[in-house]
Parts: structure tokens; C-alpha cells; sequence
DNA sequence: ATCCTCCCCTAC
DNA sequence: TAAGGTAGGGGAGGAT
């Protein structure tokens, strides 16, 4: 008998009872957690010709690194590498050590047989790799078979059989490409995807890093030196699987029907539903079918070109620098504070009943209510002032989630008048029936129904070239339904272009959906368990983070262990629930969904928009705001507005409760205007329904922080959303919002500017100065020095720098001749280079990453 | 010059 | 086959 790990991420016995009968599996109780599976991550290294990617067809493999369970190996292909290479260290930091043992082989295919020959030995029950699905594993199995070497015999690992073949599979081991996580589920920017900026982010070191430029060099010259690189990459790849990607793609195999294989590659929206599929069948409820497009579908006589809904709403209302050691001038609202004063006792009780208490339980109140009245009067009087300002962020914790929640919405759940009249429950009194706005946009054709046939019939009649390259030419009706139509509506584009001087017209209308507060509550009762599980999970999370530091303090080593593994078990189980939970409002909305929902979608944006709206009216009054976008709002008051308060009781257990004024004076509005009375639930023993009131949107409060700062546009009265910077009160960089300096690609001189004008701490001139015109002097130094860069076209600057600071770089992410007809300098960039170095520079699989500069920075440079 | 469109990639 | 969503900044090409 012997225990295996199964695709579900949980253990099992096994009893083998020879061919004739089935084993049976017993599941392993004491190994409920992850349990411990053999981790194998591997990296390798290939020559390759100067200027060009490694080309799998000519150039070896030189080196082959892997780590199993904290173990490394390095494995040496002695025709590329200099001399032998003897066992070392390679430790970037005290929690990743890293020893490694070399084996020098005489040539490639020993060193790759030595890899499969070990593999076989370790067996592993999963293998990590950065990027192994479309690089490392596809290298090697070329590498293979020109050496004769049967990849898949050898160790297990193919090509997929299905997703045409683009990932690398076992049936006997889990193949985990980190890079999968890193896109899906890192929340990390797209400039921040490979392995060494990954490394950098999540693990904390500086990577090793080599210009690929010397590597086939220095693995003649400097062999240590790039087996040092060779297994450092291992080193990252199998510590970043440790410390985030196991847990998280385990932990979400255990909910989730699907191998763990699945889990980490299908998109979130497939998550979601494989998810609610079987909620569904627990529930009794039918899975609808995939939803499908409506070609014909027309708006007011016009047919649609598309529709889809209003979203988030997004606004910036200042622009410049705000610190919090600088006077901001405020014109308050007079009004505005004395309505927070006559709210004030409910403003307070509404916070005592959120923690669960009475009024007559809190021993403060008095004095509590008079501090905040004091300061609030205080204001109200002197509404006109100069004063320092405090920061703060406030944004509605799990925002779409908890509007899904709180109005009981779910896609079946969306009812029209027939739905109704053929319902058990349609009577006035069931008060099943709320009404929620949302606002419909779409795109038609200026051109009228009748015009759209005559287009489509004239276009009936035309033969096209074959989609098979040589054959004759067929007859449109001949292609398939979906080019057809995407042909006819290209052709009816052109038509309005030349008859109308317009493509299209955007037209948009307030609708109301009806949601049934009675329709079965599969789909909510989803959502909720996931937000109350990922709840549960946080909670865990700081019990044992607790304990972590009980036994640092008594320096008791296996609890530490233990106190640390739980840690990252239960904040990788929150993570994993996080991602589901976002996904369950964009995934109604998603091409091919079973529970579609437009009207729900856009209810859910509506009502957040209102939300938001809502509180950047209140803030107007008693503050200002700086930026607000979709769930969350920037603003400054000034610092004598009333802030944290702590009310005392007289119960045991629970002696005191502090909270954030501005954070329950946005709550208070919330709830009163956003609780929803009508919420249902079945009792299943009666068949009766009982209403109760519903409402978990809540405010959270971040800060206050040191400053922010909001750019400005070139354009005159235009403000820039989605673009600041934040900074801790210690002069960290809080937040970094949008900048080029956070992109991938873009023009290297304006993300060095950046890079300096923001700094970090003591460094950034934002920080520096006492007053306005003095920090914006201090902006100024660093601004105009690169203003002088361009004016004097870098006169004082050495060619090869300044070539550097003009250059970009460019992602494509098409192939290249999927651009056709197309002009941009990325797409001239990548032809030129085809010219000079080859096709496979630019082959539909390597998509072409161009070094360019930009026409108007080409003329200053020259 | 000005507007629209496309593309890439970010914020939420 | 498989596929979360919309809002927005900014560069560049192209029509007018």
C-alpha cells in the first residue's frame, strides 16, 4: 500500500489488487492539508548566434538546472562549457538556500539523458518551470529528437493534446508554468512578468542578471560565473512556486473540478463556472446553454454594431501636489457640516450597532459626540480657511461582490413580465419584484434596416477569393456563417463611412431591470460562501500570524514551523477565493457564459457608480476631492476634521471599539441608501418565504499619508485620471498609478525622468521644500535637467547613452502578418528586422519585440 | 489642425 | 476550441 497525491490536491491511500480488479482509493485524513509532494523546478540555458533568440533547430542546450524539495542539481554540457564545474552554493537570500550538486556530462545528449535518467529517479509529483509550456519544454524536445531521444518515453512529458498543443503535459506529474500564475493571478503589470521582475516582487532580491548578448561567451570565459546564472533562475522559479503559486493552485483544486493543471491555465471566467456548474447540481438547477451572439440584433430601426453597458464611473478633480505639511485652501460648505451635526447621534449609533452593542453599553458617548461636535462647529464656523491637510484613501471593500450580495442579484434572477405572469408568487404582496437602473450603451449603423439588406444582397452576389491559398475564387454565400458576417458588416462600415461621413453612432438609454427577490439562490449562495470562506480564511491568517510571533518570542523552533506553513496555507487560500470571487460580476458578461447577464452586469456598475457619486458630494462639502475611480475616492480635509475615536463599554471582553469618523459618516450614507428591504429567503419546512433588509457595501479607510501627487495634462482644463503617486508618512512610495515608469515597453528616457522625479523617500524633491513654490522648485531642478537633455539633443551626453534614452521598446501581439495592410513603426521595426536577421525573428510563435525610436524623438536625436 | 480609429496596456 | 468586464491614457496613422 502505498499514498499518492491525486489531481484534486488532496492524499490517498492505494491498494493495488493486481489487473483483474480496479485499485481502490482511500482518502488520507491526516494529510488534509497540502501534504508534501516532491517540487522539481528546472531551467535551462541554450547557446544561440549573436543578435538572434536561440534557435532549438541549431543551437544546444548548455546547461540544464533544477532544484527538488530545497535540493539543487546542475547538469553541464562539457562540448559548449569550458571546463568542470564543481559543486556550490547558490543562497540570494537566508530563506532560499540553495546548494547545488554539478554533473559535468561530455556532451548534449548525455547531459539531456542524464535529465531524463534523474527525473525517472526523483519522480517527482510536480514539475515547475518560468515560461517551460512555450520555452524550456518545446527546447528540449526538439533538442531530443535530433538526438534520438524519446522525450515523452523518457519522462512522460508531450505536447498537450488538446489547446493545439500549446502546453506541456503528464499524465503521471502536474506541470506547473509559474508564468500562468503570474499573468492570471499575480496582479502584477504586464512590465513586471519576467522571472527576474517577478523575483524582485515577490521574493524580495535582486536577481542575477546577464546580458543574453554574453552568455554564449561567458560559458566559455566564465563558466562559474554562468552556472551561478544557470541555477539562479532554478532557485527563483522553485522558491516563487513554494512560497505562492503551490497553495494557491492546490488550494483552489480542492473547490474546483478541474487537475491542477486546469486550474492554473483555463481563465478565470472557465474557474467561475465549472464552479457555479456544480452548485447548480447540488441546487436542483438546470445549467442553461452557452450563450450565443445575436448577428441581427438592431436598436431603433438600425442594426447594432455592438452594446454593452455603462461601468465604472471615474473622475479627477485636482490636479498638483498635496502634502500634508502644506496649507491646502478649503472653502467648505457651511451646510454640509451642520447636516453631518444633525446626523451626528445617528452617525455614532449606526456605528455602535455595526459592532454589535447598544448605546447604553458605551460609557463615552457623551464625550465622544462632544469632541467630534466641537471640531465639526468649529468648521461649520470658519468655512473659508488656510490649513494643513490630512490624506485619505476610502474605497468600498469587495465592491461588486457585496452589490451582487446585497440586492440578491443573479442572472436567472433577471425577470421580464412574461417571467412574472407565469409565476406562483406574482401578487403584490410577495414584494418579489426590484427594480434596478442601469444604463444601456450601444453602437448602430447610421444606416437605416432597409439599407443594411440592400448591402448584404448586393455583397450576396459576389464571388471572393478562396480562403484555401490557390484555389478559385467561391461564392460569398459559399463562406462560413461568422466570415460572412464579419465581411458584411466591413462592407456596411464602408457604406456609412461614404453615405453618412461616419461609421457609426453611440447611442445610450437608462433602463430598468426587475430582479426576483424569490428565484432560487443558487448563484448568490456561490458568491457568499466564497466572500464568507475567504473571511474565515483571513481570520486564520492573523491567528496564526499571532502564534508566529508567540513562538518567535519563545523561540520555540517546530512551532514557528508549523505557525509559518499555516500562515501561508491560509493566505494563499484567501488569495485563491479572492480570484474567484472577482470574477463572479465579469464573468456574466463573458462570450459563451451559461449565466449570462448584461442587465445584471450593468446594474451592478450603476449602482457602485452611485455609490461612489454619492460620496464625492459629501466629501465636496467638508473637504476635497483629488481622484476617484469606480470603488474608491482620494481626498484631503483639513486636519482639525474629526478622525479616530475609540468608545469605551462596560462589557467584558469587548472593553472598547475605535473607528474612523469620515469612514462611518460615508456608512451611515450608504446604508440608508443602499440596504435592500426586499431580500427573501425560503424556509424550505414552511414553503414560506421570509423578507429581511440586506446591506454589506462598507467603506474602508487607508491612511492618512504623507502626499499626493496628481499630474497635469498638456491640454488646458483636462485633468488625468487613473495617474498619482502616494506617499507614506515615513516617504515611501505608497502607490504609483498608471505612469509610463510602471508600463511595459515605452520610451526609456521618459521611465529613467520618472524613475528620479518620483524617488523614494529623503531622494524625492516632492518630498523636499516648505512650501509649495519650494517643492515645485525642487521638481523643477530634476524636470528641467532632462529638459536641457532635449533641448541640447543630448549634446553632453556619450551616442551610446543617448541611443539608449531615445529607444523603445514595443510589444506586438499579433503575428506579424496578421498586421496586414497596416503601418506603424513597431510593425516597419519588426520587417527590418526579418530582413536582417531572419524569419524566425518574427515568427508567429516569437512575436516581434521592437527597439524603436519614436518620429519625433528621431529628429531631435539626430 | 482636428477628429476618429486602432493598438497597447494600465486602473479598478 | 476557449474566451471575466468597462474606463482611460497616449502614441500614431489617416481622412477631412
Amino acid at each position: 500500500m502505498r499514498t499518492v497525491m491525486l489531481e484534486k490536491g488532496k492524499w490517498y491511500y492505494v491498494r493495488d489488487y493486481g489487473r483483474d480488479q480496479p485499485p481502490t482509493l482511500t482518502f488520507c485524513a491526516e494529510r488534509e492539508a497540502f501534504g508534501e509532494p516532491r517540487v522539481l523546478a528546472f531551467d535551462i540555458e541554450c547557446v544561440k548566434q549573436p543578435l538572434k533568440f536561440p534557435d532549438s533547430k541549431v543551437d544546444p542546450i548548455m546547461m540544464i538546472s533544477y532544484m527538488i524539495d530545497g535540493i539543487g542539481f546542475l547538469i553541464i554540457n562539457r562540448e559548449v562549457v569550458s571546463e568542470d564545474i564543481a559543486d556550490f552554493e547558490y543562497t540570494p537570500k537566508s530563506e532560499f538556500p540553495g546548494p547545488f550538486t554539478v554533473f559535468n556530462e561530455t556532451d548534449e545528449g548525455n547531459a539531456l539523458r542524464k535529465f531524463c535518467a534523474h527525473m525517472r529517479e526523483l519522480h517527482p509529483h510536480v514539475v515547475v518551470t518560468y515560461n517551460g509550456d512555450s520555452f524550456d519544454w518545446p527546447y528540449i524536445n526538439t533538442r531530443c529528437e535530433l538526438l534520438g531521444i524519446d522525450l515523452k518515453r523518457e519522462t512522460g512529458f508531450a505536447p498537450s493534446t488538446s489547446d493545439s498543443g500549446q502546453y506541456f503535459l503528464s499524465s503521471a506529474t502536474t506541470h506547473i508554468d509559474c508564468i500562468h500564475w503570474v499573468r492570471r493571478d499575480s496582479y502584477l503589470p504586464a512590465g513586471s512578468h519576467g522571472l527576474k521582475a517577478v523575483c524582485r516582487a515577490k521574493l524580495g532580491y535582486d536577481p542575477l542578471e546577464i546580458d543574453p548578448e554574453d552568455m554564449t561567451r561567458f560559458a566559455v570565459e566564465q563558466p562559474q560565473l554562468m552556472s551561478s546564472y544557470s541555477v539562479s533562475d532554478a532557485v527563483a522559479t522553485y522558491y516563487l512556486y513554494m512560497k505562492y503559486v503551490h497553495g494557491f493552485i492546490f488550494s483552489l483544486s480542492t473547490v474546483i473540478p478541474m487537475t491542477p493543471d486546469e486550474v492554473l491555465r483555463r481563465g478565470s471566467g472557465t474557474l467561475c463556472e465549472s464552479l457555479l456548474m456544480v452548485e447548480a447540481y447540488r441546487a436542483n438547477v438546470i445549467c442553461p446553454n452557452k450563450q450565443v451572439d445575436d448577428v441581427s440584433a438592431s436598436h431603433d430601426g438600425h442594426l447594432l454594431e455592438s452594446e454593452t453597458y455603462v461601468g465604472g464611473h471615474v473622475e479627477c478633480l485636482q490636479t498638483g501636489i498635496y502634502r500634508d505639511d502644506i496649507p491646502v485652501k478649503f472653502k467648505l460648505k457651511a451646510n454640509a457640516l451642520q447636516g453631518l451635526l444633525d446626523r451626528l447621534d445617528e452617525t455614532l449609533d449606526y456605528q455602535i450597532w455595526l459592532e454589535g452593542l447598544r448605546r447604553e453599553e458605551i460609557t463615552n458617548y457623551g464625550a465622544v459626540r462632544a469632541a467630534i461636535a466641537e471640531k465639526l462647529e468649529t468648521l461649520r464656523d470658519n468655512p473659508t480657511r488656510s490649513e494643513e491637510p490630512v490624506i485619505y484613501h476610502l474605497d468600498v471593500g469587495a465592491m461588486y461582490p457585496n452589490i451582487i450580495l446585497t440586492n440578491r442579484l443573479q442572472p436567472p434572477a433577471i425577470v421580464t413580465e412574461q417571467t412574472c405572469a407565469a409565476c406562483v408568487h406574482n401578487q403584490p404582496e410577495s414584494d418579489c419584484k426590484r427594480p434596478l437602473k442601469w444604463m444601456w450603451r450601444g453602437q448602430v449603423f447610421p444606416a437605416s434596416l432597409q439599407e443594411s439588406d440592400m448591402v448584404r444582397a448586393t455583397l450576396e452576389y459576389e464571388n471572393v477569393p478562396n480562403p484555401e491559398p490557390g484555389a478559385p475564387p467561391i461564392a460569398f454565400l459559399e463562406l462560413d456563417p461568422e466570415t460572412q458576417n464579419k465581411r458584411f458588416r466591413q462592407r456596411l462600415k464602408e457604406y456609412c463611412q461614404k453615405a453618412f461621413a461616419k461609421a457609426h453612432v453611440t447611442k445610450s438609454e437608462e433602463k430598468t431591470a426587475v430582479t426576483c427577490q424569490r428565484e432560487n439562490p443558487f448563484y448568490i449562495d456561490t458568491v457568499r460562501a466564497f466572500r464568507d470562506r475567504r473571511y474565515e480564511y483571513k481570520r486564520l491568517n492573523k491567528t496564526w500570524a499571532k502564534k508566529r510571533q508567540t513562538a518567535e518570542v519563545a523561540g520555540d523552533a517546530s512551532a514557528l514551523m508549523e505557525a509559518k506553513a499555516m500562515c501561508v496555507l491560509y493566505d494563499s487560500l484567501q488569495l485563491a477565493h479572492k480570484c474567484i470571487l472577482n470574477s463572479f460580476y465579469g464573468y456574466v458578461m463573458r462570450r459563451g457564459a451559461r449565466w449570462y447577464s448584461m442587465e445584471m452586469a450593468g446594474v451592478v456598475t450603476y449602482t457602485g457608480a452611485a455609490i461612489i457619486k454619492e460620496a464625492r458630494a459629501l466629501v465636496e462639502g467638508i473637504g476635497k476631492t483629488l481622484e476617484l475611480d469606480t470603488d474608491g475616492i482620494w481626498c484631503v480635509f483639513p486636519r482639525c476634521f474629526p478622525q479616530d475615536f475609540t468608545l469605551t463599554t462596560n462589557l467584558e471582553g469587548k472593553s472598547k471599539v475605535s473607528f474612523s469618523y469620515p469612514c462611518t459618516m460615508l456608512n451611515v450614507d450608504v446604508d440608508r441608501t443602499c440596504a435592500n428591504p426586499q431580500y427573501q429567503r425560503l424556509d424550505v419546512g414552511s414553503g414560506m418565504y421570509s423578507k429581511q433588509r440586506e446591506q454589506s457595501i462598507f467603506f474602508e479607510v487607508d491612511g492618512p499619508y504623507k502626499a499626493m501627487i496628481l499630474p497635469a495634462s498638456t491640454e488646458e482644463g483636462k485633468l488625468l485620471k487613473k495617474r498619482y503617486a502616494v506617499f507614506e508618512l515615513d516617504g515611501k512610495l505608497a502607490e504609483l498609478k498608471g505612469f509610463e515608469l510602471k508600463r511595459r515597453g515605452e520610451l526609456k528616457l521618459i521611465k529613467v525622468f520618472q524613475t528620479e522625479v518620483f524617488g523614494e523617500g529623503s531622494d524625492s524633491p516632492f518630498l523636499k521644500g516648505e512650501d509649495l513654490a519650494s517643492c515645485y522648485a525642487k521638481v523643477a531642478e530634476v524636470a528641467d535637467r532632462w529638459v536641457d537633455v532635449l533641448d541640447s539633443r543630448g549634446a553632453d551626453m556619450e551616442d551610446e547613452e543617448l541611443l539608449e534614452l531615445v529607444s523603445e521598446q514595443k510589444s506586438m501581439s499579433k503575428a506579424l502578418e496578421d498586421y496586414g495592410e497596416q503601418k506603424s513603426t513597431a510593425i516597419t521595426v519588426a520587417r527590418r528586422l526579418a530582413e536582417f536577421l531572419g524569419d524566425q525573428m518574427v515568427t508567429q510563435s516569437a512575436r516581434a519585440q521592437s527597439a524603436s525610436m519614436r518620429p519625433t524623438l528621431r529628429k531631435l536625436a539626430l
